[in-house]
RNA sequence: GCCGGAGUGGCGGAACUGGCAGACGCAGGGGACUUAAAAUCCCCAGCCCCGCAAGGGGAGUGAGGGUUCAAAUCCCUCCUCCGGCACCA
């Protein structure tokens, strides 16, 4: 009856079709249209075959844009390439290849790929960002930040490779050697560009609260990201120096309790702490020592504290004794004001340094009495003591007068603060957004006037992975005069990270041709912000945290109306198998448990691998995948297609209707719609799946019957075929079109149920006996409690628990159970 | 350590708002078709006990306790696994 060739041909005709009449492009421009926006997050063109763990977002989204469509919604759902990145200038180093042409290569391989899997976009608005007609607006927005404060270049601590003379990414330099050489990274002090999304830590961390269809789970992890402490700043004199220390803390009530200042090595007092020391030259390589190691290693909770004093004392701003000034390996530069007071007595860390060095240990919080006498150092609250004016008061209290009288004294106040750091957008790599800056000699950093926009990526350049960056050897582009003075200057060569480039696509897809400006604004208030987003869980901070700083930039520049990008967020859980060790992780390649894509849809044919990605499991959990599972879809669509072939070589007219709208086949037919399209609305794919199979089951049947009728027959083919659109797409279309249909399932819209009929006439009563199951009833569904009662008791399997027993309470649950209760 | 999430047959998983645990599949067993096999179709099937059988009974959703007529679901204590963050003053 059919064959893989066979379905392959339906399956490129269909492909084809889709294709050739545009079904999924939608007018953005054209005001009169409106509809939903369905995004899934935009792929690396990367030169691997994708696995089927990457292809679960894809199929999901597919999945539920060919629903929303067939419920008659206008969907638009674009697709476009994250087109920037190391992989791709790695490959040009090892294989001589330039990152332009790999990159385009990928491209047109996913595309390919795309096609075959039938996955439904709109390529008319396809985006790339390596392309200058993106890029430019990269530097546009780059530029409005320049002028609103937001961009700022300032000093910063790099991961850095001394082999490769190059820096890294933290994910790059992962237990501190060189990704790619494996010699130890090292820590620099480089000028960087940054953005200022400190700026917005407040705004990003309110807008989660309303958030309120995105994964509880990515609104904490952005919530600890951001990290919002609540304290007081307080300043403690270095005599000596005529300098002012200032520490943050959140523990202000503990002041009384401090016994030494301790600075982080990048404090920039402690070059003058040191200058005078006797022994200024150890001390000075100790520090640098400190600086140099890999950040992972260094801020790891279980590294080693390591101190040295620098002979200087501080005065405690309010006993006016003399505390002694450390520098410590864990004080972290760049939070705070990377000097702390510390506490022994009530903080852990500072109770383990003190104790390591000697330093004293004072307890100013009495713990309550319920506490643990046993714990050394108790760092909660309490009663103040050994505190001067403030013994006897509780410590919360004490901390906020604490704070207002340090305000009062003009030594600091009370203070906010955020773990959340400034983005660095700096890259000294060349496949990446050229930042629109030069360097002149007499004015400075200059940045390039829009008109002059896009500064263009130079497509010639050296690829040695030697030497840092190949833009720094490109004498054509490096050279520029200055657009202040006319006179030499220099451009800038680092290039921007890539999550520039994703932070802001999901706009120019609603308007990817403009040239005048990153999108149009009217176009954006209409399709904006995205409905629905869907992608993996790995992007929950920093992508995500990103474009919304990006929107609310983009906000504040007049261009969009509102501060979220996306309404509704959802994560799909990873694909997981048995690797050849024997353990269940994460499909990758690199653990050598991927299983590919390609062969097994050339084998299997799209269909049966959609709709086995999509039966897995939940779609929001991760799952297993089992080699030989996929036979049960496959069945599953060989069932269909043979039941429908079967219905049309008997003769019968496909669309005929049904001559009894009530019957008992009818109602099966409700009730499958009811269920599929609950299961569809809920994402609940896998259930969708089960019930579609439950009911091609039936459908076989009914059409197996030659006393059916036929009528019915054809309106529950009809149904299945649309029902299973969503999860076989090529499949139903031709399924659909050999019962009669003329135009796409895309357009025909979703099968509608009547709820009265949706729901079985009998229903088969659960009876318990004192919460024991003892027998079942069938009866009407509307069956009331007197009338279960009485069917029950007339039952003998179930009447032999009652008899001789009193009974002492009946519960009847309408339309479910009844349970006697006897004594 | 902190913050999320999860633990249900041999396996993936289902179960509305507390109401018949194990839907739907995989793997397994039996049968039909076939010279044979594959494919396909039909039937059986979570575990333990009694019974030749029809059938009957029991325990059971990580462990222990609790609330309730009724708990996978709610509450308490604990264990294990996965993910994220991790010296953030």
């Amino acid at each position: 009856m059919s064959n893989y060739e066979d379905n392959l041909a339906i399956e490129k005709k269909w492909q084809e079709i889709w294709e050739r009449e545009q079904l999924a492009r939608v007018d953005t421009s054209d005001p009169a249209v409106k509809g939903t926006y369905l995004l899934v997050m935009l792929p690396y063109p990367s030169g691997d075959r994708l696995h089927v763990g990457h292809a679960r977002t894809y199929f999901l989204t597919d999945a539920l844009h060919r629903f929303l469509r067939q419920r008659g919604q206008n969907v638009f759902c674009p697709m476009g390439w994250d087109a920037f990145g190391l992989p791709a200038e790695n490959y040009a180093i090892q294989k001589g290849i330039h990152p332009r042409t790999s990159t385009l290569a990928n491209i047109a391989a996913m595309k390919e790929q795309f096609r075959a899997w039938g996955v439904l976009y709109d390529w008319s608005k396809e985006v790339t960002t390596c392309e200058p007609e993106y890029y430019r607006w990269n530097q546009w927005f780059f530029l409005k930040m320049l002028e609103k404060g937001l961009a700022v270049r300032k000093k910063a601590s790099v991961n850095w490779c001394p082999s490769c003379e190059t820096v890294l990414a933290n994910e790059q330099a992962e237990g501190g050697t060189c990704e790619r050489c494996k010699s130890p990274v090292t820590q620099r002090e480089l000028e960087q560009w940054f953005l200022k999304i400190t700026d917005y830590a407040d705004s990003l961390l309110e807008g989660l609260d309303g958030l309120e269809k995105w994964p509880e789970k990515v609104r904490t992890m952005q919530r600890n990201w951001i990290g919002r402490s609540v304290g007081a700043d307080l300043d403690f004199v270095v005599p000596a120096l005529g300098e002012t220390v200032r520490v943050f803390t959140t523990r202000p009530d503990t002041v009384f309790g401090v016994t030494a200042l301790i600075l982080a090595p990048e404090h920039p007092l402690v070059p003058r702490l040191l200058a005078g020391h006797p022994d200024r030259a150890a001390l000075e390589a100790w520090v640098r020592s400190v600086r140099s190691q890999d950040r992972i290693a260094r801020e790891s909770e279980t590294a080693e504290k390591d101190g040295r004093f620098t002979g200087f004392t501080a005065r405690h701003p309010f006993t006016g004794a003399e505390v002694p000034v450390w520098i410590a390996n864990f004080v972290i530069a760049d939070y705070g004001t990377a000097a702390l007071m510390a506490v022994p007595g009530h903080d852990t860390r500072d109770h383990e340094f003190c104790t390591k060095y000697g330093l004293p240990i004072v307890e100013v919080v009495k713990r309550p009495a319920s506490a643990d006498p046993a714990i050394a150092c108790w760092t909660g609250e309490g009663t103040m003591v050994n505190s001067g004016p403030y013994d006897g008061v509780p410590s919360a209290e004490a901390g906020e007068a604490i704070a207002l009288a340090a305000e009062e004294k003009g030594l600091g106040g009370a203070k906010v603060r955020f773990r959340l750091r400034d983005w660095l957008i700096s890259r000294q790599r060349y496949w990446g957004t050229p930042i629109p800056m030069i360097h002149c000699e007499k004015d400075g950093w200059v940045p390039v006037p829009e008109k002059d926009l896009p500064v263009i990526l130079p497509p010639d350049a050296p690829f040695t992975g030697k030497g840092g960056n190949p833009l720094d050897k490109v004498e054509s582009f490096l050279r520029a005069a200055c657009p202040r003075c006319g006179g030499p200057g220099r451009r800038e060569t680092d290039t921007m990270d890539t999550f520039v480039d994703s932070s802001w696509y999901f706009i120019r897809y609603l308007d990817p041709k403009n040239a005048d400006r990153p999108f149009d604004p009217s176009i954006a208030a209409r399709w904006a912000p995205v409905n629905q987003y869907i992608g993996g869980i790995e992007h929950a901070i920093l992508h995500l945290l990103y474009a919304r700083f990006f929107v609310r930039v983009i906000k504040s520049l007049g261009l969009v109306s509102f501060d979220e990008p996306f309404a509704a967020l959802f994560n799909q859980g990873m694909i997981t198998r048995r690797s050849p060790g024997g353990r269940v992780e994460k499909m990758s390649k690199s653990r050598g448990n991927a299983v590919s894509l390609d062969p097994l849809i050339a084998e299997k044919g799209a269909d049966a691998v959609r709709a086995y990605v999509l039966f897995l499991g939940p779609p929001e959990k991760e799952t297993e995948w089992n080699d030989d599972g996929i036979a049960g879809p496959e069945r599953f669509l060989y069932r269909v297609r043979g039941t429908v072939e079967g219905f049309l070589s008997s003769g019968a007219d496909p669309r005929r209707d049904p001559a009894d709208p009530a019957a008992a086949a009818a109602r099966r037919r409700h009730i499958a719609v009811r269920k599929v399209t609950a299961a569809f609305e809920a994402f609940s794919f896998h259930t969708a799946v089960a019930h579609l199979m439950e009911f091609s089951r039936h459908a076989a049947e009914l059409c197996g019957d030659p006393g059916a009728e036929a009528g019915e027959k054809a309106a529950t083919l009809r149904t299945l075929v649309a029902l299973l659109h969503p999860v076989a797409p090529h499949l139903s279309e031709e399924m659909h079109q050999r019962l009669g249909g003329t135009r796409s399932l895309l357009l025909e819209g979703w099968p509608a149920f009547d709820p009265s009929l949706a729901e079985e006439e009998t229903v088969a009563f659960a009876v318990q006996v004192s919460g024991k199951l003892r027998g079942q009833v069938v009866l009407r569904r509307d069956a009331g409690e007197e009338e279960l009662v009485r069917a029950a008791l007339a039952d003998e399997t179930i009447s032999r628990w009652v008899t001789g027993k009193e009974r002492v309470k009946t519960v009847f649950v309408p339309g479910r159970l009844l349970n006697l209760v006897v004594r």
